[in-house]
DNA sequence: TCTTTTTTTGAGCACTCGCTCAAAACCGAG
DNA sequence: CTCGGTTTTGAGCGAGTGCTCAAAAAAAGA
């Protein structure tokens, strides 16, 4: 087999692994038998299984990247480009594809040689969520059960990327953050009252 | 030596492991040799690692849970609760309790056992946060590059929180849940402007 | 066709894991 | 001190891991 194709195979294969099992069990004899090849390709093609995972997180990435750019392109106004992140987002959720980058950054927690190259391939969705900060917020309220289950996501959510960054992340910077979140997701909400 | 002397041992060696190098590296004898004692002791006490850890979990929550209670117990006003609130919060990133709580939320995403037993101690956390949700918020403005990493942050703790729960979690429902969070970073928020 | 290079394979090494188990050590009661 | 139950130990089993390697198979060039 071609060489393109068989990397192809992997990739898929990783992805797929990733999505249904988790990185804890995305090991090299359960992705080649996905991609119905032997194990020892994966060394021959990308040098690791750690290799594979982080091609397959490229390749999610850079998907994301075009989806993205060509939704921006279309925007006219704040409204629309604030439609396009939402858009993206939730594309994201349906194809796994939040699911693979979450595997990808919690298992970097534990792995310092990972760690970096996981934390470079997230900026681009970084960059990607700054370009639709623009606008001024409107005060809103939730249901109380939304809003304790928001508060803890978003907590969680702060400390593995502080993790990530090698940020110290002591707990004043998080609380700051936390609170320059509300007007960002003020902009991203349409809804009204509880 | 007495068994509760020997829990106590193993509990705070599951602790400093699971804050140090996280659950993937929480084994039995990396623990027992943090614990002073033989492995198979982890064995003869909890049945299994991860009773050791959900154990360890224990305590973290049961200690959150006291110190929250007293705080409560002391406040006067909505103000106060919140304050009491950002106290407990701080004092947990601090511990190192958060850290504890990540890797195990994480863990038990590839872990279909762990899955409800976790689910179940963090009930305590929700319930905790709801109770300081009273009052209307304010609309407040923050720095771009601190939003974009909030918002990154926060979607990859609703992805982890529906997990956990078993929630299909679908994007609507995750936008929704984005949206009513904004009432209670405003509340927890006492930043102004960039 | 023969030769050279690229791609693929299965066996296997060295390691770690959770967990078991028989035996040893400990310790309080009689 | 002796006994009996509790606690602790070290060795070890079976399984799974990442990765290597010599050799086989396939593809490409002459």
């Amino acid at each position: 087999m071609a060489t393109a194709e068989t990397r192809e195979a992997l990739v898929e294969g990783a992805l797929a692994t990733l999505r249904e099992k988790g990185y804890a069990h995305a090991s090299a004899r359960e992705i080649a038998g996905r991609a119905g090849c032997n194990q020892a390709l994966i060394f021959y093609h990308f040098g690791s299984v750690d290799g594979l995972l982080l091609a397959a997180l490229d390749r999610v990435a850079e998907l994301r990247r075009v989806r993205y750019q060509a939704l921006v392109d279309e925007s006219r106004n704040l409204k629309e480009l604030v439609a396009a992140a939402r858009t993206v987002f939730a594309e994201d959720l349906e194809l796994g594809h939040t699911a693979v980058l979450v595997e990808m950054i919690t298992a970097a927690q534990a792995n310092a040689a990972l760690r970096p190259e996981v934390a470079a391939r997230l900026r681009p969705w970084r960059g990607f969520a700054a370009e639709a900060l623009r606008g001024t917020p409107a005060a809103l309220l939730g249901r109380p059960e939304e809003l304790a289950h928001g508060v803890v996501a978003m907590f969680l959510g702060l400390e593995l990327l502080a993790v990530l960054d090698d940020d110290p992340a002591p707990a004043d910077a998080l609380f700051e953050r936390a609170g320059s979140l509300s007007s960002l997701l003020d902009l991203f909400s349409l809804r009204r009252r509880s």
